[in-house]
DNA sequence: CTTATTTCTGCACACGTGTGCAGATTATAA
DNA sequence: TTATAATCTGCACACGTGTGCAGAAATAAG
């Protein structure tokens, strides 16, 4: 309630009857305290509650442990799922997050201004449509670029992605392993990295068993797409055995319309396969085969990969893939017994 | 790519031969310059892309723009909605979000620090269980705090809240007008106030009627939750003919138990109402009648209600509650015909 | 003991801004 | 024109920290 004032480093450096340097010097590791000094100075710090003032540490070191986290919107869950992830373990690791929502009017200008405002150096940019002009934008005004399971194609930025392409691969050879052999995709937001690679591994998985889509449906990884798809392709003459679909939310989509409208179920008339395995996908009415992402993996590595951004000088520049891998339920006649 | 030193006001001073201390409060918009002079100033800013510095602004004048931001998990579809609004308006609004995540290792302690380490003054506590407790641990360390859909019953803090006692009492007597005798409840999360308001909410609707609840099951507005509710409920002797749930998570886990388990489908044989209107409601498979809280208005509120406290020097104590509305669909045989 | 070397500490400046104070300028009144 | 008030601007200090530099203290070598 009471609005003491801060106990500063002088505060500490007086109590002892040393300098302020050696406050200063004593809470950065690699500087030169007696031991003895250093540890007097930490005790007496947390006697009296010193903490180092971040904001006047941001502004004579000209950097802060603040990242940027620009992102889209979460009402895709598995988006959700992240960023749920990223911002407790960003914290673990001594980073603190400022998170800057990409809206329909807000360009990304305004978050790289907000940003330098506030010292951000790196800046991580997820569950958005990532386009070479943003990572532009952000590198011309000095900020390091990450991204989280985006690839940023121009390859001037970091990134930590799952391996979208070996995961529609996956999913695509367990439809034709089940016996489908006509095959219809439901893309997602056409553009997109995230699209792209899961389509190329949807038609790399085909191709590998002689098979082309019977089908290609653009969508935009929403639940509307998915039934605007089963809408479409279970009209045809000669529908689909099988359905690869971008996300888990246009499978449920698929599903809910092919039941409710067309009367056809999941698997004995149609299979079909999710990405991402979001929460929903487990529930009963769907239990949908799909794609799980190793979002602890991924962020974990995110996670180390903005550490060493934040602490380097030099640039980083690598690109980190992690497997994923097939959560087989209902949607799909499994050929193993259905573990766990 | 080439990190270009900040321009200060040093530097649009110097280009304009008026002294430093001016161009400072040419960006103050009630200090005494002279009209012309500022416009000039705010020209030749904009020109050499000068924007104060937001550090040395919050080391100055010892707070910030930055609002802290402590939420739980945001694996509930409507925490994240609400979590996707808020920042995004917050921005528009120039504040700028840190977000904690309260995970169960961290403590609010160290949220707390960190927030102070970054001058931040006000935080909003939301998605999470509030305690008095933590209202004070805040409040020990100088935060201003204020609450969103909560309550912090001590009334130490400032709150904005959707009115869930108001909307737990339309639900009720929702399910009462359609000729539900034998209604249950399935509880929210214990000893939280969102809880306690609902469960209010219902019991007063269903006493305005005369009834009781044939019974009250604990749970803790997981899907989970609703599958082992319907799976007690339904087992009965008598069973009811009506269930008002704590959320939408626990009335759809509600639906699926008793649909594939027990063969028993809303509304013909029994009725059905969640709480919070997440998108998953609108699916087909659930269709479900719900009670929808307000979002936009809650975040609009809140966003007002935090600009205020950030800066006014005075201490805010305010409750708003917002009405919720009833969203008739599906799992409950509506009066009125069902009007999109 | 003297000298060279290492380890430690304090001084003083820097980071980029807000703002009280007093002097300078302009407008208004006499 | 002069006196008074109102408006504007610059100086200088403050916010709380990191760090180069040089001197002090401790240690090692001769």
């Amino acid at each position: 309630m009471l609005r003491e004032p801060r106990v500063t480093a002088a505060d500490v450096a007086k109590a002892l009857g040393v300098s302020r340097s050696t406050v200063s010097r004593a809470f950065s590791p690699d500087a030169y305290v007696k031991p003895a000094t250093r540890e007097k100075i930490l005790k007496t710090a947390k006697t009296l509650g010193y903490e180092p003032n971040a904001i006047a540490q941001a502004l004579i070191s000209r950097r802060s442990n603040i990242v940027g986290i620009i992102m889209g919107d979460l009402h895709n869950p598995f988006h959700a799922t992240i960023h749920s992830a990223l911002t407790e373990r960003l914290q673990a690791a001594g980073l603190i997050p400022l998170t800057a929502h990409l809206g329909p009017e807000k360009s990304i200008d305004d978050a790289v201004a907000t940003f330098r405002q506030y010292q951000v150096g790196t800046v991580l940019l997820t569950s958005i449509v990532v386009s070479p002009d943003m990572v532009a934008a952000c590198q011309e005004s000095g900020l390091r670029v990450a991204l989280l399971n985006r690839i940023d194609e121009s390859g001037h930025a970091a990134s930590v992605c799952a391996d979208l392409e070996q995961g529609g691969a996956l999913a695509a050879k367990h439809l034709v392993a089940t016996g489908c052999r006509r095959i219809a995709i439901v893309e997602g937001l056409a553009g997109s990295w995230t699209t792209k690679a899961r389509l190329a591994g949807h038609l790399r998985g085909l191709a590998d068993a002689g098979l082309t889509p019977m089908a290609q449906l653009a969508g935009d990884y929403s639940y509307q797409a998915g039934v605007e798809a089963a809408s479409r392709l279970l009209s045809l003459y000669d529908p689909p055995d099988g359905v690869l679909c971008g996300n888990d939310l246009t499978a449920i989509g698929f599903l809910e319309e092919s039941r409710t409208r067309f009367g056809i179920a999941a698997p004995r008339q149609i299979s079909v396969i999710g990405f991402d395995d979001i929460p929903m996908a487990a529930w009963r009415s769907f239990d949908l085969t799909t794609v799980r992402l190793p979002v602890r993996q991924m962020v974990d590595r995110v996670i180390d990969l903005l550490t060493r951004m934040v602490a380097s000088p030099e640039e980083i520049l690598e690109t980190t893939l992690v497997p994923c891998r097939l959560v087989e339920r209902g949607t799909t006649t499994g050929v193993a017994p259905h573990t766990g």
